[in-house]
DNA sequence: CGTAGTGTTGACCAAATTCAATATCTGTGG
DNA sequence: CCACAGATATTGAATTTGGTCAACACTACG
C-alpha cells in the first residue's frame, strides 16, 4: 500500500479541505484494490451499470458518449487523482463509457462501501460533491468552448486547460506536457474531424503558439496562445480553499 | 406558504427518494423568502459572489456564459422546481451568470442556513447530490448534441428534451408546450447564429416534424422526429427511485 | 519485413455564417 | 384606436469554415 500522503485522490481533496486523520484513513481503505489496466480497456460501459467506481491512480482515461449513428464525443479526459464513474454510481445508469488510454492503475471502489462511508461522513460527503461540482463546471467549459469558439481557438483553450490540470498533479508546467492523445481523440472531444484537427495543429505551430508532435505539447508562446484562446484557468484554480474554509467556519463540522 | 406538497423541489427530490416528515420541513424552511422577479433581471453574476441559491418557483430562467469576444453561450435553461446557483454556492465562485427569461418567482436561499440544513443531514445532501448529477448528465448530453450533431438534429433533439423536462412538471405533454425562448436563445443554446435556427425551424416544419410559432413548440410527429434526432429520455428518467433503494442492496463483485 | 495505427496533405464539397434587406409582432404613448 | 419604436422573425446571396474523400508517409511492433 503506498503512503497515504501519495495518494492522488487524498491529495486532490487535501487540496479543498484540510483531512482529518480518521478521513486519510478511509480514503486509504478506498484504495484496497488498486490493479493495473491495459489501454483501451472499457471500465464503465454507456448503457449498463457495473456498480463500480474508481479512483485513476496512475494514467490516463476518457469518457465518451457513443451516437446511434456511431459517431463520438469525448466529454472528458481523466489523469491520475480523478475518480470515474461517480454520477454513474448516483444515478445508477450509465450513461456514458469510461475508457483506458494508456496503461493504468485504478482502485475500484464497490458501491456499498462508498455510499457507508459517505453516509457516515457527511465533510467528506461535501468535499466530494465539491469535487463532482469542479467536474461539471470543466464539463461546462467544454460546452461553451465547442458551442462557441472557433476550431483553433477550441483546440488552444483545450490545450491549455489539460495543461492546467496536468500542472495541478506535478505532471507539466508552462512548457508543456507529455500527451497520450492522438488526434482522433482531440477530434472527438472537440466535436471537428481528425483531419481538420490536424491542420488546426499545423496552423498554431507554423503560428508560433504550439507544438503538439511525438506526444508532446509545446507552448512555444504561452502568453499569446492564452490571449487568442481566451484562456481563463479561474474555473479550474483551487481558490476554493478559501471556499471551504469558510463552509467550515460556519457550519459545524461532525 | 405553499403546501409542501406543491413546492417544486419538494416534489422533485421527492421523486427521488422518500422525504421524513422533518425533511419536508427543512425543505419548506427554505423557501421562506419567496419573491417575484422581472423578466430579464439577473439572479447571479459571471464573476461574481453573490452566496445566494435560488430555487426557481414559477417562470423561466437561462444559466450562461458571456465570451471576451461577446458571444454568449447557454448552458442550460430552467424551469419551474429547478435549483439555481447551486454549484455557484459550493465552489464559492459564480462561473456563469443566470438571468430570469420570463417574469418568476423564486425563493432564495442564504449559502450558510443551506449548508447548516445539509451539513446535518446526510440523507438530504445524497438528493440535492443526485440532483446535481442529474443537471450534470444534462449538461453532458447538451454537449454531445453540440459536438456531434447536425444543426437540425441538434434542434430537434433539444426540443424534445425540453418538452420531457416540462412535461415532468405538468407543463407539456406529447403534442407540444407552450415555450418563451427566442430565436436567440435557440442559437446560444445550440452554438448556432439566429438566423440559421430560423432555417432549421423551417425546414423541420416542413419536413412535418415539429412547429415552433408564436411561443408554442407543436410536435407533428413526435416519433418521426425522436427517431431523426436519435432522442432517448433515459438520462432524465426518475429511475433513480429504484437505483438508490437498489444501491444499498447490490454489490461487491465484478 | 509487413501490417496496423497514426499523421499529413490536396482537391473538392457541404454546412453554417455573414451581410443585408424586409417583414411581423408587441407594447407604449398620443 | 392608431402610430411608432424596438424586438423578433424571415429570406436571399455571397462567403467562410469545416467536412469528405483519397492518397501517401511515418512509426512501432510482432
Amino acid at each position: 500500500m503506498t503512503a497515504i500522503e501519495t495518494l492522488p485522490l487524498a491529495r486532490k481533496l487535501g487540496a479543498y479541505m484540510a483531512l482529518s486523520q480518521a478521513e486519510r484513513t478511509l480514503i486509504s481503505d478506498l484504495h484496497q484494490s488498486c490493479k493495473p489496466v491495459a489501454a483501451g480497456r472499457r471500465l464503465v460501459d454507456q448503457g449498463q451499470s457495473n456498480h463500480l467506481a474508481y479512483i485513476l491512480s496512475a494514467g490516463w482515461a476518457c469518457s465518451y458518449k457513443i451516437l446511434p449513428n456511431g459517431a463520438r464525443q469525448i466529454v472528458d479526459f481523466h489523469i491520475p487523482g480523478d475518480f470515474l464513474g461517480l454520477r454513474h454510481v448516483l444515478l445508477h445508469t450509465s450513461d456514458h463509457t469510461i475508457e483506458s488510454i494508456t496503461d493504468s492503475e485504478v482502485a475500484d471502489v464497490p458501491v456499498k462501501e462508498l455510499l457507508e462511508i459517505l453516509s457516515r461522513n457527511p465533510r467528506l460527503v461535501t468535499a466530494v460533491l465539491w469535487a463532482a461540482s469542479r467536474d461539471e463546471a470543466m464539463v461546462v467549459e467544454h460546452l461553451v468552448n465547442i458551442g462557441r469558439r472557433s476550431a483553433v481557438g477550441r483546440m488552444a483553450h483545450f490545450l491549455l486547460e489539460l495543461g492546467s490540470r496536468l500542472k495541478l498533479v506535478g505532471l507539466g508546467d508552462k512548457q508543456g506536457y507529455v500527451c497520450p492523445l492522438t488526434q482522433y481523440h482531440l477530434a472527438d472531444a472537440l466535436g471537428l474531424t481528425a483531419v481538420h484537427v490536424n491542420r488546426v495543429l499545423r496552423q498554431l505551430r507554423e503560428n508560433g503558439l504550439l507544438t503538439f508532435r511525438h506526444g508532446v505539447v509545446t507552448f512555444d508562446d504561452y502568453h499569446a496562445l492564452s490571449t487568442m484562446a481566451d484562456f481563463d484557468p479561474t474555473y479550474l484554480d483551487q481558490a476554493g480553499t478559501t471556499s471551504i474554509v469558510t463552509m467550515r467556519n460556519r457550519c459545524p463540522a461532525q
